[in-house]
DNA sequence: TTGTATGCGTTATCAT
DNA sequence: ATGATAACGCATACAA
């Protein structure tokens, strides 16, 4: 691995004026300059990132704090879309990405331990609960932090705009002449109660009566309890005519449900998801769903996160909405 | 952040005191080597990764390459959860992960060069095109290597049984009575080579023959290339009685033309995925597929290649086989 | 058992 | 325009 000093060698200057034509200062001859970055280029040489970081303090180097109990964050696409936008863009900008946990080794060390011990220059944080006492500390400390789909109090945000992707799929639903919509709903989060009181809003401005009873409560990502609320809803005397999953792999213990009872989807039942994954395009019919920006958030995430970096002194905590696009399925068939 | 001098102030010792009974070396009396770790722990210390690498020239940080052009490599369960597994595996024997790619910032480098720029210890391969240039000189380089499911003569690699686990599978099909089995088999890939060797073998060893036009090329995970393939199955003079997919998400395509025909899956029309993804056991019937153990080759490619890192007198490029297990669902029906 | 001194590869300050 | 030199935080050979 050459180094500024082997360059400095071949080329007959001091290692100062090697680091200096490098890194583009004006200070230098061009010949020289042309001479050293021929060279370097040449010797196949690349900085070392340690001993630049040590000197510079900046390593260049995004933590990400992306973890799940249930090793669900990586297998949902929503997530690793976003997380693999998020790592392109870091990569654009110049970044690498580092895995924040919560041990290394034998060695027990917080998140903020962890980032500080990697030099992280900034981290974003992501699917993951949020409240926990070394997040909250994490987000607390002198490290720039970005957070998705939460909003904590000291730090931006990037956050999907549930509440139109709510109104807009619901609008499309009453638009096809709908007016018994039932909503399995996620975990009591903040995602859930966004979307909860948009459902609410939009079905008041249509004046369409939602009866409590066509409220459930479903598990996001949990196509069983899905299922079992289906059956519940079906069930009911006066039943749906179009049912709201919590996203997309929830409908699928709808649809089992519903091929279960010989309902066909769209002419004797409608059905929704949310997130827009690629598997909602596979199923026929189609689903009818709201695909959010997971690859736009990501992308806003690193350079959210980078500007906090690299220009600290316009810092504010703001908030970043990206919007979902509606998906229009078959799912959804017409009343009128 | 606190260092190693401050600690050193603090106990009235040197630094060198500090760093030796800080890494454990046995020559520090028992009492300052407590002083020295409990204030140590007081401080909150950490050591600072860039200064011990650039002292020992090891980062303790493992490149993954895992790059796909169709931006599937993280979205597929199989793929996300091995990972999942390498970098918790990783952790756990006290290495943090990074993604290597071909550009950071607007320098374009190669693989290796980035390797050697974030001076990573070692890099595990998966999910990517193995035949490109610069994964064979990163292969050809000073750094450890492990692949997964792909096998270079130079380095170690972890492979999933496919020949075992299409043997698994097929049998099962086999001892439910099925002669007339059609298989729609992925891109021609070492794997599906492999696999379709083993679906020969296990046919002919039971005496079960497979006509030519039961032999569809598909293309991995692309459902609608399956339904096409399925549908020209479907209309042969004389049709299979069970369908083999390339894997589980391509299964859905074959699954959307049975119920556009009006077929019931496991009565008049049999079929198994393969991989084994959560979704495939969402579906009803439930699919019969084969598991992968994506887990297992992910824990196993981070042990090896560490062992790779930590021991490389003993290294040499061995392989390791990882089986699957076949998941029994109701896809396939019986004949007997 | 502990301390001194040096160097890892880089950047940055200050001379020249 | 260029160079000598110190410093970043740590590990280690060697001296005490």
């Amino acid at each position: 691995m050459a180094t500024i000093k082997e360059i400095a060698q071949k080329c007959g200057v001091s290692t100062a004026t090697v680091s200096k034509a490098l890194n583009g200062y004006s200070d230098i001859g061009v010949e020289t300059s042309n001479l050293i970055r021929s060279t370097a280029a040449k010797m196949g040489y690349f900085p070392n990132a340690a001993a630049r970081a040590l000197k510079t303090n900046r390593t260049h180097n995004l933590g990400v704090l992306f973890i799940d109990k249930t090793r669900s964050g990586l297998t949902h696409e929503y997530f690793s879309s976003l997380l693999e936008s998020f790592k392109t863009q870091a990569e654009k900008l110049g970044y690498d990405i580092t895995f924040i946990s919560s041990n290394i080794g034998n060695v027990p060390m917080t998140y903020l331990e962890h980032c500080r011990y990697r030099r992280c220059d900034g981290v974003m944080i992501a699917c993951i609960d949020f409240n926990g006492r070394q997040v909250f500390e994490l987000v607390q400390s002198e490290i720039p932090v970005v957070t998705v789909d939460h909003v904590f109090d000291a730090c931006p945000a990037i956050l999907s705009d549930n509440v139109q992707g709510m109104r807009d799929l619901v609008g499309h639903i009453l638009d096809k002449g709908h007016e018994k919509i039932a909503y399995v709903h996620g975990e009591d989060t903040a995602v859930s109660r966004k979307r909860l009181a948009a459902f609410h809003t939009i079905c008041r401005e249509r004046s369409v009566i939602v009866p409590p009873v066509y409220l459930r409560q479903g598990i996001f990502h949990d196509p069983e309890t899905s299922r079992r609320e289906t059956a519940a809803l079906l069930d009911l005397p006066n039943p749906p005519t179009c049912i709201l999953y919590p996203d997309d792999i929830s409908y699928i213990g709808g649809m089992n449900e519903f091929e279960r009872r010989g309902l066909k989807i769209s002419t004797d039942i409608s059905a929704a998801g949310y997130d827009g994954v690629s598997l909602s395009q596979m199923l026929r019919p189609r689903l009818t769903t709201l695909r959010q920006g997971s690859l736009a958030m990501g992308a806003a995430a690193a350079s959210r996160l980078v500007r906090s970096i690299e220009d600290p002194h316009t810092d504010f905590p703001d908030h970043t909405l990206i919007p979902g696009e509606l998906v229009i399925g078959q799912s959804v068939g017409s009343l009128i």
